[in-house]
DNA sequence: CGCCTCCTTGAGTAGCTTCAAATTATGTGG
DNA sequence: CCACATAATTTGAAGCTACTCAAGGAGGCG
């Protein structure tokens, strides 16, 4: 039995956990850099994140690095979006050591003929993706790179935060500065730059596997940071 | 009636677009620049473009321009999103003279209660927009100032015709050049010189509220384009 | 015609990239 | 546990891309 994670699922209550949580039995784990699925695959089930990270990267040519167009956290589904696409337009990734709950389409399929309101909280769920993605569009097209990256590190602390229930001063962070790269659109080198002035403004630091929180306000602001846009189920923010 | 639009709405037979239709009885129309829907407003209804260009914009502070995070073609939802999120995270926008076609959340609510398969087609259709979102982080995360305008020009030219059926070599365009900035997070003044050196090129020429492709194939190539993105309907393309 | 908006062009510069090398972390086998 | 190999980060210097500021031109509309 699957025991319900945190983050973006709370938006199911107890009672649709109850009946998804069942067709879950199949769990798996991918080690760092393991491809979870190509592009173009024909998919004929989903996975929801246990714990690790995942990224959604499009592969531009073999030369370059390829771009990290989404980050998926515990508690999100990776490729839920396969179950109406089938067929997905780039590669899922596991960043990390990674644990995941397999669910059957076909399954899916026969749970969500009888329960509308399940179906609709997982369209919903799909949609708080597709919002993230609409702020790295603003993210990356819009802000320099300091203001972008204390915004990435923003939302790596919100959708953290909401995985693992309990706002922390120092977090785990396995990514490397090249994938901050690939996330923010920058080369790993200004990245490098860019957390060093963060360091000095005294706002955060990464090292270790960690992300240290000096001044939380400070990097919310440095960032121009609010979480709306996230659609976080228990908060009361605006939207 | 509500005559059948092409484009997105081709995701559709014509039993469901039959079951649709009925509801979409009240059609509007909106100026340049008219402001459909705020962010954070409470929605009850959604809208079908049936003519002319909407951005869904974020809003940056009062001084800057806003960033342009999506825009949406005739066929295709304007705020489908909204049905299960309520509150939408940006300003949905005119760009042109557009026409739309309304219809109310609860009337949704009630076909897609009986119809399963119309439900799953409508959450298809936003996840097409999202694939969409993601193709705007990559483009404009990944690629420089003539990729990314020739790329955007390729999606434009690939959505309008897929909109209006049938393939011209000049479109009716109507965004002017700070439209394009926004929208690939460049400067107006850099898409002036980006457009030159399309127009240097030989890939196209806009004037006179006109995109005129010399070029296909070349412009193809210079924005690096596929359209697998995109999930057209009757295309056979891999995905 | 005069006004306003949009587009174009030029000059100077900031921000980020590229390339390359040095340094520090991480991991592995003996 | 150390020595080594490999991967990741840091730093420096030089160059290019795109931005900013500013002025001039073109077109549309009352």
């Amino acid at each position: 039995m699957t025991s319900k994670p945190s983050g973006m699922v709370d938006h199911l209550n107890a009672e649709q956990w109850g009946k998804l949580s069942p067709l879950m039995m199949h769990h798996g784990h991918f080690a760092p850099g393991d491809i979870v699925s190509h592009r173009g695959d024909l998919l004929d089930h989903s996975l929801l994140l246990l714990d690790g990270l995942v990224a959604r990267k499009v592969p531009r040519g073999q030369r370059a690095r390829s771009t990290v167009v989404a980050l998926q956290f515990p508690g999100e589904f990776v490729d839920l979006h396969a179950f109406p696409l089938k067929k997905l337009d780039h590669d899922v990734v596991s960043l990390t050591g990674t644990s995941v709950a397999r669910i059957a389409h076909d399954d899916l399929h026969h749970l969500l003929n009888g329960d509308v309101e399940l179906a609709r909280k997982l369209w919903l769920m799909t949609l708080v993706d597709a919002s993230i993605h609409r702020h790295w569009v603003m993210r990356n097209s819009a802000m320099r790179a300091l203001a972008r990256v204390a915004n990435f590190l923003c939302e790596y602390d919100a959708r953290m935060t909401a995985a693992y229930a309990g706002e922390r001063d120092s977090l785990p962070f396995s990514l490397r500065q090249s994938d901050i790269a690939d996330a923010t659109g920058l080369t790993s080198v200004h990245v490098s730059r860019t957390l060093r002035d963060l360091r000095e403004h005294g706002c955060c630091s990464v090292s270790g596997g960690q992300l240290a929180i000096h001044d939380r306000a400070g990097l919310h602001k440095m960032g121009m940071f609010d979480a709306a846009y996230l659609y976080m189920p228990q908060s009361g923010t605006a939207l």
